[in-house]
RNA sequence: GGGCGUUUAGCUCAGUGGCAGAGCGUCUCGUUUACACCGAGAAGGUCGUAGGUUCAAUCCCUACAACGCCCACCA
């Protein structure tokens, strides 16, 4: 039998508005679910677990397009598995993202005329506090607003007391396991962040810049930074050069300052740029640095944290670093020791976040040993325990882990978990604890000890997420679901943007495995990059980024969140488009059309009287029906979620409303539409399916409707099942 | 220097070893008691180039080109 909506009633279309008024129903559905628990994981038969957890946003920021692209995808995932019946999890967040969150500040401090030496180390984090605490819920009412499904009873922030101590135990047993060691190395310094990033955090650019020769008595060389030759150790040449034997037995001499250096050999130097003989500044250059630890060179430094001279002659002290380059030149050249200069295009090293010129530096700052981490992880995408649906990113993820250099996690800010290691002022020896300060030091028992004032990476503690998130749940007392870790760990799906594949994605697999011998999830679902309509990256500074909100405001969160996976793989980027989200938000029209042309003339004692037989439309429209219904069903458990959304869309304008409406629809002698049975019955039930159907994609309508056409009595259609057909055999 | 991706209608993009697809845009017509946030229809493509495999290639293989991205210690 047919279900036929709400029973017998007449609705006059006056009480049924002719469009869908998304930011009328939005809010309320959204209090509704939240508020009927819909969101927590529920047990139901023969459902699996099934668990994502939301890379956690900006805590300090509002959400750009991208952020609402990957809440579409996820929330569709997580729908359509809470209605297929699993005992659904998603897991929000938000992230402290270190480096980010302390500049920002620093630039609102600078507005009031401070900086961040104005205040002590605890002041300054108790004011960080604060302020991202105060911005912290915008971004999770945007969350709402997009209609994240997610429970917000598991809410975590990534600077929890239980995160935390989760991260140091980590911290601790890769020190006590041997994977981590503190070393002097050259580290990218960023004068603008005050702090020194990794590899992964530099960007190359290229650049044009002046080469210049220099003369060093016996031997000529060619550098593009000159200030720096205070701190060569030694010229290097090819082992096949001209002349070696010969020049290998005298000395190079420093220009300006006449200190002998030894000519030394190395193949690392390329015979054919410049003159074929390189200065060696082991302080201010990885290659150099790599060279003088090879041939036993010490390394000095020349250029400070803040980026100015120090340790040179007096001439050039305090000057920063660009200035003192046209100093030494303009002496250089003063003193007939500048040969020749020509332009060189070359590639150096910027912050990617200001794109401000990187600062190589000296420095001694903790690192962890990647290699046995990464082994782990290629093993384990090997035997598919992660799975990346879409191949080029195994293929890349595999690329990177294979050639993976050791990960230097301390950071010079205050803004994030302090590193819990201290000190002992008397012999200098490290202690590393899971957090709590030692009394006194291991070896020679001395009570000075001085914590480290780094901070981690943020990456570090993010790299725990999956993991930490689920088990702090399980230290939690208060809740009913203590056991969150064991129940859905490994998760089902780690969905984000292939941008932090090697930051966030591939770390969390290593330290996942490392932390509780499993992968951290079972599937990676990476999503494109949102840009704007002519394909540039969207961002605040070029003034091209969308405001979600406003877009939501304009045409409804439904209509967004279809324009974000309608109509390209969600591995690609994608456009944006503004057109793209009023066509899906015609689309939301629809099918409050269709739900009001069914509404108006569900009045039994006019259809009962044309009770007949099914037509060849009712049977096609049943049949279509199943076919789009179980196609969408394999996109989505594929991932490929523009076809699921393509084809529902297609189904519903053109097969359904097009074609099988327009040929049951009537009218009376006094010109009024009707619907006769049992077409009307048939349409009511695949009206159903299709509100089902579409859930995911557009929550918003679907359960507007499904409420008011009564379909679910007193049930909301986020709790209700996912339709079944039959397999074709 | 290595690697990856893209190239299909005016635009944005799906897709398949067997008549080339969608949305938007354009044009024509229609309806105005489900929806103008509508309907019916039309125009528009040598599927980047050149070879190869095949009965058959837009799809598989090879080379090339253009564009884009990622990685990399030539000062």
């Amino acid at each position: 039998m047919f279900f036929r909506g709400g029973g017998i009633m007449v609705m006059m279309p006056k009480q049924f508005p002719k469009n869908f008024e998304s930011s009328k129903y939005e809010t309320k559905i959204y209090r509704q679910w939240e508020r009927s628990g819909s969101f927590r994981p529920v047990s139901k038969k023969d459902g699996s677990p099934f668990c994502i957890i939301m890379p956690p946003p900006n805590a300090n920021e509002s959400l750009h397009a991208g952020h609402a692209r990957f809440v579409t995808i996820e929330d569709v995932l997580i729908r359509y598995h809470r209605m297929k019946g699993d005992k659904t999890l998603w897991l929000p967040g938000a992230d402290h993202a270190g480096i980010e969150t302390q500049y920002v500040f620093e630039k609102k401090l600078a507005k009031e005329g401070k900086s961040r030496f104005d205040f002590d180390r605890e002041t300054l984090y108790r004011m960080i506090w604060d302020y991202v605490a105060a911005n912290r819920g915008d971004m999770e009412n945007q969350l709402r607003a997009l209609g994240a499904s997610c429970d917000w009873e598991r809410n975590t922030f990534t600077l929890d007391r239980k995160i935390i101590a989760l991260v140091y135990r980590t911290f601790l047993q890769l020190h006590r396991d041997g994977l981590l060691y503190r070393g002097k190395r050259i580290v990218n310094y960023c004068p603008r962040c005050g702090t020194n990033l990794s590899q992964l955090e530099v960007d190359s650019v290229e650049r044009t810049d002046t080469l210049y020769y220099l003369d060093y008595g016996p031997v000529k060389i060619a550098t593009t930074r000159p200030e720096t030759i205070f701190a060569d150790v030694a010229v290097a040449i090819h082992p096949t050069s001209k002349g070696k034997q010969d020049l290998l037995e005298q000395q190079a001499i420093i220009p300006l300052t006449g200190k002998r250096i030894p000519i030394i050999e190395d193949s690392l130097v390329d015979p054919l740029f410049g003159t074929g003989a390189l200065k060696i500044t082991p302080g201010h250059d990885a290659i150099d640095f790599a060279v003088g630890k090879k041939h036993n060179l010490e390394a000095i430094t020349v250029i400070d944290g803040a980026g100015r001279m120090t340790n040179v002659p007096d001439a050039y002290k305090g000057m920063k670093a660009d200035q003192a380059r046209a100093a030494v030149v303009g002496d250089l050249e003063k003193s007939g020791l500048l040969l020749k200069t020509e332009p060189i295009t070359h590639v150096v090293g910027v912050c990617y976040k200001h794109q401000s010129l990187i600062e190589p530096m000296l420095s001694e700052q903790w690192f962890i040993k990647m290699k046995p981490l990464a082994e782990k992880a290629m093993k384990a995408i090997k035997n598919k325990e992660v799975v990346f649906p879409v191949r080029r990113f195994e293929k890349i993820s595999y690329h990177w882990l294979k050639n993976i250099e050791d990960w230097n996690i301390s950071r010079q800010i205050v803004w994030g978990m302090r590193i819990p290691a201290w000190q002992c002022a008397h012999c200098q020896e490290w202690i590393v604890t899971d957090g709590k300060k030692p009394v006194r030091c291991v070896s020679c028992k001395g009570a000075d000890l001085h914590q480290d004032t780094d901070t981690f990476d943020t990456w570090f503690s993010s790299g725990q997420w999956p993991f930490a998130t689920l088990l702090t749940q399980s230290l939690s007392k208060s809740k009913p679901s203590s056991n969150d870790f064991k129940q859905f760990y490994p998760t089902s799906v780690m969905e984000t943007g292939y941008d932090i594949l090697f930051f966030w994605v591939l770390r969390m697999i290593m330290i996942g495995l490392y932390s509780t011998g499993k992968v951290p999830f079972k599937t990676v679902v990476l999503h494109g990059l949102v840009r704007d309509i002519r394909g540039v990256k969207m961002s605040k500074s070029k003034g091209n980024a969308i405001n979600p909100l406003e877009m939501i405001g304009r045409y409804g969160a439904d209509a967004l969140r279809m324009s974000l996976v309608w109509g390209g793989l969600i591995e690609n980027d994608i456009n944006f488009d503004e057109q793209k989200i009023k066509g899906q938000r015609n689309f939301a029209n629809k099918i409050w059309n269709i739900g009001r042309l069914l509404a108006i003339n569900t009045d039994d004692s006019k259809t009962r009287a044309a009770v007949r037989n099914k037509t060849v439309h009712d049977r096609r429209i049943m049949k279509q029906l199943a076919v789009t219904v179980q196609t969408a069903t394999r996109a989505i458990e594929s991932y490929k979620l523009n076809i699921a959304a393509e084809i529902l869309y297609e189904f519903v304008w053109h097969q359904f409303a097009d074609v099988y409406l327009e040929s049951i629809k009537k009218k009376t002698e006094t010109g009024e539409v009707y619907i006769p049975q049992p077409s009307l019955g048939i349409a009511h039930s695949v009206f159903r399916d299709i509100l089902k159907a579409l859930h995911p994609f557009m929550p918003f309508v679907t359960e507007a409707m499904w409420q008011r056409m009564s379909y679910g009595k007193k049930t909301m259609l986020i709790a209700e099942s996912w339709p079944k057909y039959k397999t074709k055999s």
